[in-house]
DNA sequence: AATTTGTTTAACAAATTTGTTAGGTTTGCG
DNA sequence: CGCAAACCTAACAAATTTGTTAAACAAATT
């Protein structure tokens, strides 16, 4: 730690996710950016040399957080069905502060042509895919490529809240009533997840 | 139609389309869609005025284009099941061309904030929402309300062509791998939807 | 062939966004 | 205190992106 820390590189990097990731405003600029966190947008150049580097950091965060997330729920030492419902927890409430965050990551990869991915852990993931075929081989859930199961999961947790104003639009939902359908989709999601 | 038409104007929507929903580059600047359609910037102004308005223009598109497409599966005459099969195989289609349309659409209502949509049919997914409901008396479909099973069926169809390139990342997915694991999800989306 | 009309483009201008610099401010510390 | 280091900012410069204009070009019509 600097012998001076005013928390100002953290409070740019948080604003920077707030307004990426939880606003979903992609093309934000520097300015943008600086305003919303009270600083001058020089500072932003002080910390981070460039809007690349900003974006970069911020991205390369992003990830290592998705990373570490998916890490923990998948080890966490518990029946699978209870792992999975924590799983879904952990993620609606982060996919509710951020809903916008994977959208990032891809239109990221996709302009600025698929970089590398610092501190990705893989393991965890081909472990709880064992994991995933053994419950198939017990008969807990239908058998299929464990990938899809994942999948299938993601999809229905992570969907809704990423369109959420696309739904709006078609389906004319209020903020209130859209939350209280993302309540209910909990344990809907492990219904349809367990058949059962 | 115009006596002279050279289909520049359409050329400079498709390749806006093109690189927006097909390629995911969501920050494209009218040099970028000018070069890809192979025609002087300024042609992009002659016919559009400004990039607002060429942007706008592909979004209320894309929004008809989505609303079309939901309106004409959803009315087909044709038993439920085999109804959905219809507008799982319709949208795996579109989607495999315009993966990002749908993000687009999002970010979109993200940065220029709600703005108005015109000629989106609300009717045939009313109804639609009427004969979901009629499923689960039924008992062909569980009993939720409707818009989960919508929320459902779309979020297993879209998500995972939507964060291919992530997914690529976190499993290690060669394109054909993946290609074959989209063929794969026909008919496990039924299944899934369906419990059986 | 001359004219009209729609189309295309090069060159220029304006606006926006990003990056730099030099100096001012604050804070910790001998 | 004095001064060194980190922090912050106003002002400026550069780069990028968007928008305009005037002229060239091509095809249809008279």
């Amino acid at each position: 730690m600097p012998s001076k820390d005013t928390g100002t590189e953290q409070l740019i990097k948080e604003t920077a996710k707030r307004i990426l990731f939880a606003e979903g405003r992609l093309h934000a600029t520097t300015q943008d950016i600086a305003d919303a966190a009270g600083v001058n947008r020089a500072a932003l150049h002080y910390y981070f040399r460039s809007r690349d580097q900003l974006i970069d950091t911020v991205f390369q965060e992003a990830m290592q957080a998705l990373s570490q997330r998916l890490a923990t729920a998948m080890k966490s030492p518990q029946p699978f069905r209870e792992k999975i419902q924590e799983l879904i927890e952990v993620f609606l409430i982060d996919m509710g502060t951020y809903p916008y965050q994977e959208t990032f990551m891809v239109t990221q990869l996709n302009t600025v042509g698929h970089q590398l991915i610092e501190h990705i852990q893989i393991d965890p993931v081909k472990s709880f895919m064992a994991e995933i075929e053994q419950e198939m081989v017990n008969g807990t859930l239908e058998p299929m490529n464990p990938i899809h199961f994942l999948m299938n999961l993601f999809s229905l947790l992570s969907y809704p809240l990423i369109m959420a104003p696309l739904y709006g639009q078609f389906f004319g939902l209020s903020e209130s009533a859209f939350k209280e359908l993302m309540n209910e989709r909990k344990g809907l999601i492990i219904r349809v997840l367990f058949k059962s």
